[in-house]
DNA sequence: TTTGATTTTGAGCGATCGTTCAAGCTATTA
DNA sequence: TAATAGCTTGAACGATCGCTCAAAATCAAA
């Protein structure tokens, strides 16, 4: 009945979602993309309509990929709280290293658009707040198995954690540092256990 | 003897930082720097060589401006201590508006540059390295001043200061909750004072 | 095997990019 | 006042930008 698609749709959004992170919306071009997801432009406006379009998938490709993986540490840990440290070494020691780049997608994309570019600006926002959401949920998971004081406050928390987090994150962008920020992190832990309750 | 230089230097400079701070070195042109600065392109290139080179100028003066406002919040300030207090304050409180971005510019460079341009992101973290010792400075000074005990590690504090900071400033980015910011950011000092010593 | 709906292809559109440089202008000196 | 050194000007270069679309290719249904 008709010609087939090429592609996997998938597979493309995390190469082109890889791109934008490591060379931002404004330094990633069509021709980049081309290259890397091997499409010719003809096929991306059909599939994605834009460059803003496919930056947004792009970004979306981004905030999905985190929050499965997230959902696997915190699988594998004894804790949610375990899992998520984990997770946290994993983003700022482990994968640093072959990670397209040291800084969150999300909050570089906050930064690139406030200002220029008001709808990628509120995605990349709403996003954002789903990351404070989901670990609000974190910490109300692992309140709920006995974990955390009947009166710690997991909001109070999922805020402090996501500031923090992006705080070191920033810090450790280019510097290699493995120790030290692995000692960083757990006193940002025990930080967030001790002043939340 | 000549034609005489018919702008100034400083105000050009000023004028770009802020284009180059909201728009990033990537979504900035050579004909949005001419419009803002009112020069025309020979000008431009006889006096700062490249787009790259007057970028760097640009965030050198960026870096030169918030250290001489730190500067003047803390010959203001009681302490030196109040006086960084203030001007966190500032920068997410106060200025946050009608400032060309809601991140500092060091950390976008460093976020634009790792991995794309090693010499701006070199230039960019040396920047910064000189941020956080200006900041043990701050703490030193107190520490003499018998503000802080004798056994402060100041550069402990210098380091967590510009951790919470940066994060604080992400997290504030285009959101406009200034009692919240107000309350952690007091959060985040007495966290400062307390785990330090 | 033919038909036809659908996807892929890539040359190329007009706009804009960073940058150059010959020509014009300006103020000091002789 | 004429000469000249140094700055400003802006047209224009080749490259690249985001994007379009007619033509070619593909595969299932008839």
């Amino acid at each position: 009945m008709a010609n087939t698609i090429k592609f996997n749709r998938d597979e493309v959004l995390h190469k082109a979602s890889d791109l934008f992170w490591a060379k931002g919306f404004a330094g990633t071009s069509i021709r980049d993309i081309q290259d890397t997801v091997n499409m010719r432009p003809g096929s991306i406006y059909a599939t994605f309509g834009s460059k803003e379009g496919l930056y947004k998938e792009s970004l979306l490709t981004y905030a999905q990929g985190m929050g499965e993986k997230l959902d696997e540490y915190i699988e594998q840990a004894d804790s949610p709280i375990e899992g998520l440290q984990k997770f946290v070494e994993y983003i700022i020691i482990e994968s640093a290293e072959h990670n397209p780049s040291g800084v969150c997608m999300l909050y570089k994309a906050s930064g690139e658009f406030n200002g220029q570019n008001p709808a990628l600006f509120e995605f990349s926002q709403t996003l954002i707040d789903s990351v404070e959401n989901k670990v609000v949920q974190v910490f109300d998971s692992a309140k709920q198995q006995g974990l955390l004081s009947t009166d710690f406050d997991t909001a109070n928390a999922a805020q402090q954690f996501v500031i923090s987090f992006t705080g070191l994150r920033n810090y450790f962008n280019g510097r290699n540092q493995p120790e030290l920020a692995k000692q960083l992190i757990d006193k940002m832990f025990l930080s967030l256990i001790n002043e939340s309750s």
